[in-house]
DNA sequence: AATGCGTTAAAAT
DNA sequence: TTAACGCATT
């Protein structure tokens, strides 16, 4: 993963550092490299789907880590990655397999009561599913951590973020563990980061400035950094055979521009070079200058730097490569977690509403990444969402939600986007302010033993007041594409069984003129009735 | 002699 | 899954 032997070559940049030196700053992390070492404490059960909270073990990791954060004063900005681009493909495909002969042999060693054998590739098995992801955002969206969700790279998106400045949404560095980040051009990376916030830093402009460390950066720039990893080898496109980061890096500062590299690779490699490699290198280095990222002000995808109309037409106007173009409303669902990048299906906000949510329907010509044509089940008194892409006219695919039903057809795609703000906002204004109320002395307190100092600790027991549900009817009264919505609150139960309960339930009525709130309480059960749990735990 | 590349050892929760 | 070691190739 990520750039061959970068860190090891960039060791004279590297220097050690805590991250308390961002005290006051917005700092975005890579949710994948920590949900993935998460990932490795609870592996087996994760594999095998079993195990009750045992499995949730990667969020307590995961919240951990940003309480330390917040003790720093740090404001964390935590990305996710989203679909998957064209030519990381086959990476992906060689990943799942050995993933898949992993898992496999942790069975068979399971099955003769090796369980110390299995764990150990279990834990070679594990993979970061979009479900984890989900469960996290739930998490973080309860704590009012801020988040994203890339349209596709994570990288990307940090490397985005990193070059905005602080008031528009911008971080000052990113945590990681990806020499990606480097190559895409983050002006601050922050490797290996422990859990108290010891870590390696690597500035880029100080390798650009510096004057005494070898090797020496003086006469680059990022586009030749950037081409330097491309040639070393990265997950876009491998290097040609011979050519790691050394010879990269003495090819790029000997001819100071990366057309001629190529020439000269050409001239002294011949026959070693593939064929379309001139063409897959512009791609590739393409992908580190203009990726699609989500602009969170404007609500849509854009480039990470816009396309200078020579290199398109020196591309062929072509940009697929990029993964296909995605509309406003989509990209937004996808930014705010409201739907699987993957699949482009809607998250069960709850098992239990698998019947109001209907399989997406997704019609995708090109590109292995998206499926085609899946069955729809929506059933008519059940809306969410059907999405469906097209060509342009300019022939670049094109990526689009619409809604379900046939009346709505082309119309008002914003007005659904804002259907899912108002959904989310909803979210986000029951959750927390339930919390926030005054406690209410509860005799469960101690029904729930659970340590001090776990980041599961349970906060406060309280009901929605009726005053505010007033508020919470306007809000959904203007409501008029979704019908059923939840409102999501993490229950004790959700320890014990993977399934999150839900506390409450706001149901839309969507034929009757006038949108009636209805609240219910699917859960008699006094105990997990109107519970939140936080995580404040001392760092 | 230097560098790429495969293999092995270890870390951490 | 990464880092270091050593072999083999240019």
């Amino acid at each position: 993963m990520g750039i061959k032997d970068l860190l090891r070559f960039m060791k004279p940049y590297v220097e050690t550092a805590h991250i308390k030196k961002y005290a006051g700053k917005r700092v975005g992390i890579d949710a994948y490299s920590w949900l993935h070492k998460g990932a490795y404490s609870c592996s087996m059960e994760l594999c095998l789907n079993s195990g009750g909270d045992k499995k949730l073990q990667y969020l307590n990791y995961f919240m951990h880590r940003i309480n330390m954060l917040r003790h720093y004063k740090i404001t964390p900005v935590v990305v996710f990655d989203g679909g998957n681009l064209p030519c990381k493909g086959v990476t992906e495909d060689e990943r799942h397999k050995r993933r898949k002969t992993n898992r496999d042999q942790a069975m068979l060693k399971l099955k003769e009561g090796n369980v110390a054998g299995a764990i150990e590739l279990f834990q070679r098995a594990v993979s970061v599913t979009p479900s984890m992801a989900r469960q996290l955002i739930q998490i973080l969206k309860s704590e009012n951590i801020q988040f994203v969700v890339a349209p596709y790279e994570a990288d990307a998106q940090l490397a985005y973020l990193s070059n905005l400045e602080e008031e528009k949404n911008g971080i000052v560095a990113v945590i990681s563990e990806d020499s990606d980040l480097l190559a895409y051009g983050c002006p601050a990376v922050f490797f290996k980061m422990d859990a108290h916030g010891n870590g390696q830093e690597v500035v880029l402009d100080n390798v650009f400035s510096c004057v005494t460390r070898v090797p020496s950066f003086r006469h680059f720039n990022k586009d030749l950094f950037t081409g330097m990893c491309v040639l070393a080898g990265c997950d876009f496109l491998s290097s040609v055979p011979g050519i790691g980061i050394t010879k990269a890096y003495n090819l790029v500062s000997k001819y100071r521009n990366l057309d001629r590299v190529l020439s000269m690779l050409k001239f002294e490699k011949g026959d070693q070079v593939p064929e379309d490699y001139t063409k897959s290198f512009r791609e590739a280095v393409a992908v580190f200058h203009h990726a699609r990222i989500y602009d969170v002000s404007l609500k849509r995808i854009k480039h990470l730097k816009p396309v200078p109309e020579e290199l398109l037409q020196l591309l062929d106007e072509e940009l697929d490569f990029l993964g296909p173009e995605i509309l406003p409303s989509l990209a937004t669902a996808i930014a705010q977690g409201n739907i699987d990048p993957c699949t482009m299906e809607a998250f069960n906000v709850f098992p239990s509403t698998v019947n109001h949510v209907s399989t997406a329907n997704i019609k995708k010509i090109s590109g292995p990444f998206f499926r085609q044509e899946t069955s729809t089940q929506a059933s008519k008194d059940s809306s969410v969402f059907a999405i469906s892409s097209s060509k342009s006219k300019k022939e670049s695919t094109v990526v689009e939600m619409k809604q379900a039903p046939d009346e709505w057809k082309g119309s008002l795609f914003m007005e659904e986007r804002e259907c899912l703000e108002e959904a989310v906002a909803l979210q986000s204004m029951l959750c927390p302010s339930i919390s926030t109320r005054k406690e209410k002395k509860s005799q469960q307190t101690e029904e729930l033993k659970v340590p001090h100092n776990n980041p599961f600790r349970k906060r406060r027991v309280e009901e929605i007041e009726p005053d505010e549900m007033d508020s919470v009817t306007e809000l959904v009264s203007e409501i008029t594409e979704v019908e059923s919505l939840e409102v999501v609150c993490i229950t004790p139960e959700s320890q014990k069984s993977v399934e999150s309960k839900p506390v409450k339930r706001i149901e839309l009525k969507r034929d009757t003129k006038e949108k009636k709130v209805k609240r219910s309480n699917l859960e008699s059960s006094e105990s997990n009735k109107n519970t939140i749990l936080n995580f404040f735990s001392p760092v």
